[in-house]
DNA sequence: TGAATAGTGTCTATAAGACAATATCCC
DNA sequence: GGGATATTGTCTTATAGACACTATTCA
């Protein structure tokens, strides 16, 4: 029990409290690191910010920060998000904790990853609105399917290096989503609507990074009840154009 | 590319580490909580400590402890669950991060909740070793198949008040399972080897809080890969014995 | 009209569920 | 032999994939 904290014995809950000292062990901070992602041109792209300060300076981060005492987690990630990159998407969820004692070479922190969906536009709006060392990288899944491990991350085809360990955060995240799409057909929160069925397959290929049957994925996803149709129609297009679908928003059961 | 500093800062990342103040805010406690989990007569039974002391006296916990500062989330978890039960499960995995303001009343504690999986023989063997307010409680899961939520405990059928959020940490370790169980047709590490495919089924059916269909369940479990025949039978059952299994160690491949 | 993609109908292969028939133990 | 459960084999049903065919737009 090397580290549990010797409480304090008091006969009720209220003088125990007040009189218990929070500062009386040597404690982890707590960190939130946000993996946020969307779909480019058929491939998964990421927010990045390249580190002016140490450690890791000039290495390129996921939108992250210490979580306050009197902030709950989800609340410091969309907090983050909100401060380095400017979006709030809809879907903020967390992945997972990484607690390796060396992560950060400046103290013991422990990051709460998580990982956040928007649709490319809204992503590449907010990095264009802050020019300054930020970018959208595109992701590299060097492994099939559900293996899982670290990703890699390319501008324009050249190599970034990630700081900390950001590429496993990256990693997990493509990996969840991956799981979500496989169980629930649906590009979660990755599409702008209204949107075409093919538009929603290349999301689900450029994720799961593997063709999809066409005909076996319009009858899932009509099937499901997520999508609703418009009744309008693609224009400008040089073909036949295709129904416009949005998600339904599904009344609480 | 370079960015200009705002603020004084060191020109190397040796001189800027030296200079670190790692105590300059306030941080929050990170604790660990296990789910030890088991299936006893075909339903899901846990492991829980009664609390001696403040906050919460009395009522039932998770074997939990805080982490110390220089030692991995992964090690303070097989730590303290060796502390509380005196079991090593070979199977602790981290499930979620549960990080409310006011999921501790003394300060602010952020607990990373892990699972673990255990035969029910050396469940049992660890609750009658520490006879001490510890127990081996019935779990009742009030929601169907994937919904979530929390769950509730039961000793002889009558209910036990669970300490802090642990009802929500134990629902999530069942929700945890089911999705694994329906992936991956195992009774990972619940049962003492060897066994049959109807001891695999029962375990199942108590995860998963449903009948599963006997022929699809042995077409599906034989046909992974993941048993092994010992080429042995069961004896002193008063009908056809059946064969005897044991988990694949499979090659890392 | 032709190029291109959307959308439909149907066949096949595979997996899951139902269920009957047989096997093997103890009593 | 009778009771009980294991194990095997076959049939039915649901679903995914393959593929041919029709539909609709613009150039």
């Amino acid at each position: 029990m090397a580290s549990k904290p010797e409480t304090p014995r008091a006969d009720d809950e209220g003088a125990f409290l007040a009189g218990y000292d929070a500062r009386a062990f040597e404690r982890p901070s707590v960190a939130v690191d946000v993996s946020l992602l969307s779909v480019r041109d058929g491939r998964l792209v990421t927010f990045l910010a390249r580190r002016k300060d140490h450690p890791h300076r000039g290495r390129w981060a996921l939108p992250g920060g210490f979580v306050n005492v009197r902030e709950s987690l989800n609340a410091a990630a969309s907090r983050v998000l909100a401060e380095k990159t400017g979006v709030r998407p809809t879907h903020v969820e967390q992945l997972f904790t990484f607690g390796a004692v060396d992560r950060d070479p400046r103290t013991r922190v422990i990051s709460v990853a998580y990982y956040a969906l928007v649709d490319v536009a809204r992503l590449t709006a907010a990095a264009i609105a802050r020019a300054d060392d930020v970018c959208v990288a595109d992701v590299v899944v060097p492994w099939a399917e559900q293996t899982g491990g670290p990703i890699e991350v390319e501008r324009d085809g050249a190599p970034l290096r990630l700081a900390f360990d950001h590429a496993e955060q990256l990693g997990t995240a493509v990996q969840r989503m991956r799981e979500k799409l496989g169980h629930a057909p649906i590009g979660h929160q990755l599409l702008a609507e209204p949107f075409t069925l093919r538009d929603l397959q290349d999301v689900h290929e450029a994720v799961l990074d593997r063709a999809v049957n066409k005909d076996s994925f319009r009858r899932k996803v009509l099937a499901s009840g997520d999508l609703v149709a418009t009744g309008d129609k693609q224009n400008d297009v040089d073909h036949r154009p295709a129904e416009l679908y949005r998600f339904a928003r599904r009344s609480a059961v």
